[in-house]
RNA sequence: GGGCCGUUAGCUCAGUUGGCAGAGCAGCUGACUCUUAAUCAGCGGGUCGAAGGUUCGAAUCCUUCACGGCCCA
């Protein structure tokens, strides 16, 4: 079960023995190959050509690649070998190889070693094309047995572990991967395309800031102070806007001590960007303009199915307040007075949320979306009228001072965006930092700390902006079919397994 | 943090009422010069997640722990 207990299987042992052997014979390890073509590349360049086409002229090729299978009839074999871009069957006969080859090296390999294989394209009576290798070597002795062929790794656990086997084994997870990489991609070249530029900020800070949560913390040796991990780049990137890059963003890492679930990994991946003399009613079009081009990009289509349920992307995206929200899908609701927190108190209490004392009406009301309409919001809806009271960052809207010009986006049930108009009144920035100290010195762990040098930098003026924060690796998930975002994140966290061994 | 489920050969999985630990793939030996989950004959391979308990006897029943999965908070 555990890695060190393969120590002792027979066939790692025998592997072992192999190895031994090469190393005996001359460099074990030789990095002096070069491969000419990929797998993929004589699919799609021969795709087309005939048994008989091949056979006029025959097409050499120089490939190198993982050993997946192997069918040995007595002088002759068929085997096939995964390199980055795909499979493709080799052809091997003892009679065309050089003396002992056969015998004496192919048949020595074991599935999982890496090889080279060099002969001409053909294709089988069954019609598979394949090559006929008439030179062959062994490049990397593998000493541990691949899963089987058939079912693959099954094993969740060992999946997210080893993450490396689960790659060898699965064309669908390296789709993922794939996916995940398109998609970070074409939202540069969409940013990039309208003149935001690309930063990277701190993700060790003296001071967190930026979101309400719960910060790491780590230590600087020779400096002798504890640094925090970012809970969020905002004030930085804000910091950015002050100094005059008016359209930033940042695709990176963000990291918060809380539990883990199929939503949420201590580190996770946001773009967060910022673009001044814009407001949140500009950044829902740009939002919804971006997330169709992904969805565009990455799957070719406005129109995908997520655990079952389908999501159109096609159609503008609604856009309705939470207050709307909560009446549509709230029937018992419909017809109270929102602003009535007695009412709402009662209304949350029914739907077993955990009432808190401190909650205000805005907190109950968001507290009673999140319930009943949140999950309900499978296209892509724009949620705005946010109330102050649970948006610490956002502007006050002018129409209204107790809601925030903010909105969120959901999609599939869940929230994929967060985005603001940006306070830019330093005045006002210090007395909410004021505020903020107050709760965490109460005892508020997730409270925000008073960032002195942050409204120094607003004092000197920073340009009407609003900004947003999309999260990555939420996105991925929707548009891969992905349960859990352990499913789109190469190495998620887990539990160190038999420290021991 | 709570509830439910899981952990058996390298991998995928069976294991009846508590009575000698099983299969397929992979491996080893042999046959086989167009196979593709190749085929045929034979063989080897186990800390049943860990510890403790009940019992003449535990993979199986009980307790605790570890790790994972799903759901809830």
């Amino acid at each position: 079960m555990s890695q060190g207990d393969q120590e002792h299987n027979e066939q790692v042992t025998q592997r072992r023995a192999k190895l031994a052997q090469l190393r005996d014979l001359g460099n074990a390890y030789p990095n002096d190959y070069r491969r000419d073509t990929l797998a993929d590349e004589i699919h799609a360049r021969y795709a087309e050509t005939s048994e008989q086409e091949l056979e006029a002229s025959p097409q050499r090729v120089r490939l190198a690649g993982r050993l997946m299978s192997r069918r040995i009839m007595g002088k002759a074999s068929f085997a096939h070998l995964q390199d980055t871009s795909g499979r493709m069957q080799i052809y091997l006969r003892r009679d065309d190889l050089p003396e002992g080859v056969y015998n004496e090296q192919f048949k020595k390999w074991d599935i999982g070693d890496i090889v080279a294989a060099e002969g001409r394209v053909f294709r089988t009576r069954s019609g598979e094309l394949s090559v006929h290798a008439d030179s062959v070597r062994l490049l990397v002795k593998s000493l541990r047995p691949l899963p089987e062929k058939y079912h693959g790794l099954a094993d969740q656990e060992i999946r997210y572990r080893q993450r490396y086997v689960d790659l060898i084994m699965s064309e669908e997870t390296r789709a993922v991967f794939r996916v995940r990489s398109r998609i970070i991609t074409a939202m540069r070249e969409f940013l990039d395309a309208r003149g935001f530029l690309e930063v990277e900020t701190p993700m060790m800070q003296v001071i967190p800031g930026g979101a309400v949560a719960r910060p790491f913390i780590t230590h600087h040796n020779a400096l002798d102070m504890d640094l925090f991990l970012r809970v969020a780049p905002e004030l930085y990137l804000k910091r950015l806007v002050v100094g005059g890059f008016e359209r930033v963003y940042e695709i990176n890492r963000n990291f918060r001590n809380e539990g883990l679930s199929t939503r949420h990994n201590p580190e996770f991946t946001m773009l967060e960007f910022y673009q001044a003399y814009a407001d949140y009613a500009d950044l829902m079009d740009l939002t919804e303009e971006m997330v169709r081009k992904l969805c565009t990009d990455v799957l070719g289509s406005t129109q995908l199915q997520y655990q079952g349920q389908a999501i159109d992307f096609a159609r503008p995206f609604e856009r309705m307040t939470v207050r709307e929200a909560v009446r549509r899908h709230d029937t018992e609701l419909e017809k109270q007075d929102l602003a009535d927190t007695a009412v709402l108190e009662a209304r949350a209490r029914a739907l077993e949320i955990p009432v808190q004392e401190s909650w205000g009406p805005g907190k109950l009301l968001v507290e009673i979306f999140e319930r009943t309409a949140e999950p309900r919001l499978v296209d892509p809806t724009f949620i705005t009228g946010y109330p102050v009271e649970v948006s610490p960052l956002s502007r006050r809207s002018e129409s209204d001072p107790d809601f925030a010009d903010r909105f969120e986006l959901f999609i599939g049930g869940r929230e994929i965006a967060n985005g603001f108009s940006e306070l830019n009144d330093p005045e006002d920035q210090a007395e909410r930092f004021r505020a903020q100290v107050r709760e965490k010195e109460a005892g508020d762990t997730e409270a925000m700390h008073f960032d002195a040098d942050y409204v120094t930098a607003l004092e000197y003026g920073m340009p009407p902006a609003a900004g947003e924060g999309i999260g990555v690796d939420r996105l991925v998930m929707l548009l891969t079919d992905s349960p859990s975002i352990r499913d789109v994140l190469l190495f998620p966290h887990m539990r160190p397994r038999d420290p021991a061994a």
